[in-house]
Order: structure tokens, then C-alpha cells, then sequence
DNA sequence: CCTACCGATCGGTAGG
DNA sequence: CCTACCGATCGGTAGG
């Protein structure tokens, strides 16, 4: 039985309408096994045997091995971009959009591994026109950052003398975490997501938020102790 | 014609003694394609071609496909961990070490961007026993980060509260360097690895290196100008 | 949803 | 270093 948590999310995605119940389980299995083998180490056949099935049978619900990666891909690149844009959008002070964006970018990878793993491992299994598609919207992301970042070097906040390494350290920080990161494991994703939004302003030279941050986000911070010691 | 540099390099490394000049092409050509379109992205026909050769040449100097993985993936770790080992080596500065470390890695990533990419992308096409084998040794190279960070903050010169979260954030700084670096880019291979060096620092909480960094390694630094801005 | 089947391609061998 | 060829597997279709 297939977990369709964030498939079901994206079902009523985009203008490709309303994806079908069997549709969805055909994404969601492909998600788990390209995630873990690779699109070109996934045969359909595969994908099929985990949802009890033969490899015709597939072709019910999906036109083509390379639509599926094409779904996933644009999905979710378009998932993260709304993501993250929205968490700027809640301020106008440019530290706190800073460690906001941030926080979105690496609580998307913890809670989305197989979309953010395929995003970044299958770009050239992709076929264009879609693959340029991508590529563009992925350059789109990181110059959201890049700008941003810009911005508080002129502001003053941010002391960082190259704006894109920094925000290629901070997009990285976040895409890691996505290869590691599991929900039993002794990390919890509110500790990693606040310790690499304070890691982010440490990043770009602006107030570290270790040494002695001021409590510019209020809300739901865990107590300051040693993080990892989930009992 | 192809370029043998860091095959050549490798080629007369572990107890697999001298490798053939001819096999060092395959290796080497294999080294590209397999950076670019992955394992199973890449047939033997593509490698034989890029050589201008038929496949079944290829067999005449590697004995299987996945020996070519198995060699790459194994000579590669093997380097990155004798390079950091080698520049944490030079001082017992717990902070001095943590740079050198830092800026070894991310040099590593930039100069051997196919090596890397494979290592870290192409895991799951290893077959055993070489799988576990490379995940022990990738272990024991973030293990080296995270001892000589914890050993920071009991030392007082770190402050981060999470030394694995700070390790794996300074590791994938220099994986994703290796995804986007060109020597003739806009960036210098040094800009990239003492910008890098000082955000390490940054990231454990130390002296940032960008607010006033002693001159700890003294040599060949560049003038502290804006980053990028290669005429 | 299945079986039967398609042409193409895969890694690799035989034999020279 | 090649041609010829092996069995296996690939993505996908026909037809029910």
C-alpha cells in the first residue's frame, strides 16, 4: 500500500488537470525507487512490482517512463518556489527574509527527500524541452537568494563579499539535509531547520544568532541546549 | 584525444598496480561520461565511441562496466580522505585545522569535479561488497569534521551547538562546488576555497574570518576586494 | 488488469 | 583492435 502523502498534495497541481487515484500510486512508487536507484536504474517493470503489477499494466495510468520524471521534476521545483517565496513575503526586514527563506528551503528537503533528491540527481535524464525548463526555473530559485542577499550587503546587515557563494553555501546546507535526514533519527526537523537558519545568517556575515541572537522570530523556538539530545 | 590529468594521476595508486596507458582512457573517458548522464545513463558503446572504438574493444583493458565504477569510487575517497587527513596534519590549531580542512575539501571538489560527482550520485549503482566499503570510508571522512569540530567547542573556540549539523553543512559547500565550478569562470579555484575557508569558520561559530580575521595563514592571500571580480 | 509480443539496446564473449 | 553474436532486459503496443 503506497504512502501518497505529498503525491496527494500535488494531484490537483497545474494545468494538467486532476490526476487520476491509480495515477497517483504509479508517481508515488516511482517517486520511492528513482529516489533510491536513479530514473535509468528503474525499469518500469520495477515500479510496477512494488504496487503488484506488470510493467503494461503501467501504461493505464502514465503515458511514458520520461512523464513521470517530467511531473516530478516541474512539480516540485514549482512547489519550492512558491514555498519559499511566500516565506519572504511575510516581512520586509531582509535578515529575517533571509533566515525565513532559508528555514522553507531546508524544511522542504527534510520533508520532501525523494522529490528534492530526483530534482537534483536527474537533470540530465530529463529530456528537453523540459530539461531547459528546469534548468531555468533552478537558476530562478537560486537568484531569489542571490538577490536577497545583495540586498542586505547594501542594507548593511550582510557582510559577505560574494553574495552567490553565499547563497550557493546556504541552498546546499539544505540539499544535504535531504540526504540524510529521517524522521526517527535523533535530530528532529525543527532543530536542523532552526540551526541552519541561524547557520544561514552566520553564513552571510550578518548577526551569527548563536552569539547572543535576538529572538526576531518569537514563536516555537525549543530552549537553547545542545541540539541532538532528543530523549 | 583525451585528457589523463588526474586519471594519470591515479594510475599508479593501491594494490591494483600500473594501469595500462589504454586503460586509463577508458577510465578517464568513462570518468566524463559517467559525471555527465550517470552509470546507468552510460553504455559501454558510449564509452568505446568517445574513445573511437567499438565496445568490445573496451574489454581488452577493463575487465566489467562496474570495475570502472568500483575503481573510481574507491581511488577517489581514498585521495579526498589523504588530502584533509594531510591538511589537518600541518597544526595543531584546532581553528587552523578546521580551515585547512575546509579549504582542502572545497579544493578537492574543484578540482576533481567528475571524481566527486560520481562519488556522491552514484552509491547506489556500487555493488556489494564495494558499496558498504565506500559508505564506511565516506563515514569515516565526515567523522573527521565532526571529532575536530566537537573538539572545538571543548576547547572553547567553537560555538555551535550541533558539530554534525556544522560538518555536514561545510561538506556540502564544497559537493556543491564541484556542480557548478568552471576554471574559467567568473570565480578563481582560491576566491572559491579561502571565501569557503572563512564561511567554515562562520558556520561553527568561530572567528568568521570575515569580521576581522587574523591573518592565520599568512601566504599567498588575495587583497580583500569584492569576490568575482576577475578582470 | 493481463498475456503475448515488438524492435532496440544492454553488457559481455568467441574467435580471430 | 575488429565482426559476429549471445541471452537478457529495456520501454512500449496490441488486443482482449
Amino acid at each position: 500500500m503506497p504512502k501518497n502523502e505529498s503525491a496527494a498534495r500535488g494531484a490537483r497541481t497545474r494545468g494538467d488537470r486532476t490526476r487520476s487515484e491509480r495515477s497517483i500510486d504509479v508517481h508515488d512508487a516511482a517517486l520511492t525507487l528513482f529516489a533510491e536507484r536513479g530514473y535509468h536504474g528503474t525499469s518500469m517493470k520495477d515500479i510496477a512490482a512494488a504496487l503488484h503489477l506488470r510493467a503494461p499494466s503501467l501504461y493505464n495510468h502514465v503515458s511514458a517512463k520520461q512523464e513521470i520524471l517530467r511531473d516530478v521534476m516541474v512539480e516540485t521545483m514549482n512547489d519550492l518556489l512558491k514555498v519559499v517565496r511566500s516565506a519572504m513575503a511575510g516581512t520586509d526586514d531582509t535578515v529575517l527574509k533571509l533566515r525565513r527563506a532559508a528555514e522553507a528551503h531546508v524544511r522542504y528537503h527534510a520533508r520532501h527527500p525523494r522529490e528534492v533528491r530526483i530534482g537534483n540527481h536527474e537533470i540530465p535524464a530529463l529530456e528537453e524541452p523540459h530539461r531547459s525548463a528546469i534548468t531555468k526555473l533552478r537558476r530562478e530559485y537560486s537568484r531569489m537568494f542571490v538577490a536577497l542577499i545583495e540586498r542586505g550587503v547594501e542594507e548593511g546587515v550582510f557582510t559577505t563579499r560574494s553574495p552567490l557563494l553565499s547563497a550557493y553555501a546556504i541552498l546546499q546546507m539544505g540539499i544535504g539535509v535531504s540526504m540524510w535526514y529521517r524522521p526517527d533519527g535523533p535530530l528532529s526537523e525543527d532543530e536542523i531547520v532552526f540551526h541552519y537558519g541561524d547557520t544561514a545568517l552566520g553564513v552571510v556575515g550578518g548577526v551569527s544568532g548563536r552569539a547572543g541572537a535576538p529572538a526576531t522570530e518569537g514563536a516555537k523556538r525549543p530552549p537553547k541546549r545542545a541540539v541532538g539530545s532528543k530523549k
